[in-house]
DNA sequence: CGTGCCAGGTGCCAT
DNA sequence: ATGGCACTTGGCACG
């Protein structure tokens, strides 16, 4: 019918629903169901939604997806490598769908389908995420001038008998650092993280609590204690790992706007 | 057209399936698409994905996911309250979805449409989920023997300088408690989070981490630190509470079997 | 709005 | 398999 599409159905009789998905999930398709329906859960927890409208979405690794009309969860669902069995019993179409480890159950209760369609997408594009992580803290040590100018890293993760700091290092004047890095807005904990190792340090050093932003009680005790707070510049860091053209993109279309 | 549809297209053009997009985002209505398309994502982290036929979900509140072939999670999303443009730039259609805290972008850039799809879903069931959280801590309320032999709750969740612990209690010897719960495997962040509760007390005080499980190094720091580790018992826990009926029509279903 | 904390968290990589 | 930990974690409740 439609290039890549198996089928679409719009109200089936649930016999038929329950014919179409079958032979989806053998032929490995991808499911997306609209309907009435109810869905019971049960495994680590347990949870009962009453009959409504919603989006079921049945991928070809066995994984379940219930979208209400709101939200960025779903409200039910199950992961990937579950078996799901489908049928009608007693006038209702049945989706069952059991993970093995750890023993789960999904049930979905189909009143009506209002409309349901399987595809095979074709989809070999690498995802390709970044800086995350190390690969953040590679870049940072590769470019201590984003914490500060002249600083010059010594360690990286080096065990301390209070945890263990991001980095420590030398600055332009020649001090000793400690640095605490943040990928995310630093609060209260950043400090007291940092204040731990800084504590458990004889001698003189500084201390630098590194982040995109800090709340403001957390900036409050950091300059109370002596410490530095150093702003990262995510973006500026971004575009050392050839990310630009995005950012470039995005910005101009948002420039341009939509609609 | 189909009852609750708003519409349903086929290979539209670009721009027709922008102004369905725009209109349908304008009249509140969740948004299916599947198409071939590119992904990026800027914000606290960047992505980018290539090429490749997806799913695209829209849902009224701003929400948006886009769903491969494989695996339960998006792989890329924006959560509820952005603001969705769409339109047609240099022969591809863009839709953009802006975040305002944290700052964040994503933007989907369509080469084909192969089926586009708006709805109003019609859900107002409630979503029972149990027993979690609350629930939980009324059964170790009630039954404080899960946690230790003899032991009397004092108070449950009381705010405190340092945060708020689970429960107080006095033990069967008379001593002060202080009891943190966890409902999954403790970890060191579990002995933290005690930790600070007891180090913002006077006085002489038990502290008890009570937990299905816990870390090795999370024991070893909770020992050091003279505090108590409970195994809480989950099943027999969870037997007090009936619910029972739903293991029963879903085995029943299980047993009779689908397909 | 920040802070704290749970979640059916999920996923990844180590042992 | 299990442990340990990060995540664009999201979400909620509370000061």
């Amino acid at each position: 019918m439609l290039c890549h599409m198996n089928g679409i159905m719009f109200y089936p009789l649930l016999e038929e629903a329950g014919d179409f998905i079958n032979s989806s999930v053998r032929g490995k398709k991808l499911i997306i169901c609209i309907g009435l329906f109810s869905v019971e859960y049960l495994g680590r927890s347990s949870s009962n939604l009453g009959l409504g409208e919603r989006v079921l979405m049945v991928k070809e690794d066995g994984s379940v997806l219930v979208h209400r009309r709101v939200g960025y969860e779903p409200v039910n669902w199950q992961p990937a490598g579950c078996i799901i069995r489908c049928g009608v019993r007693d006038g209702k179409l049945l989706l069952l769908s059991e993970r093995r480890r750890p023993k789960e159950f999904l049930k979905v209760v189909f009143d009506k389908v209002y409309l349901i369609t399987s595809t095979s997408l074709v989809d070999e594009a690498r995802f390709e995420i970044g800086p995350v992580e190390n690969e953040f803290y590679d870049l940072l040590m590769a470019h201590p001038e984003y914490i500060e100018e002249g600083l010059r890293i010594v360690s990286r993760q080096k065990s301390m008998p209070s945890g263990i700091p991001d980095f420590t290092g030398k600055d332009s004047k020649g001090n000793y650092v400690i640095i605490e890095v943040k990928r995310s807005m630093a609060g209260v904990d950043s400090v007291k993280q940092l204040d731990r190792y800084m504590k458990s340090q004889r001698g003189h050093f500084r201390g630098i609590l590194c982040a995109p932003s800090i709340t403001k009680s957390a900036l409050l005790i950091l300059k109370k204690k002596g410490y530095d707070f150093r702003r990262l510049n995510l973006k500026a860091l971004s575009s050392l790992v050839a990310f630009k053209p995005y950012e470039e993109t995005l910005d101009r279309h948002l420039e341009e706007g939509g609609s």
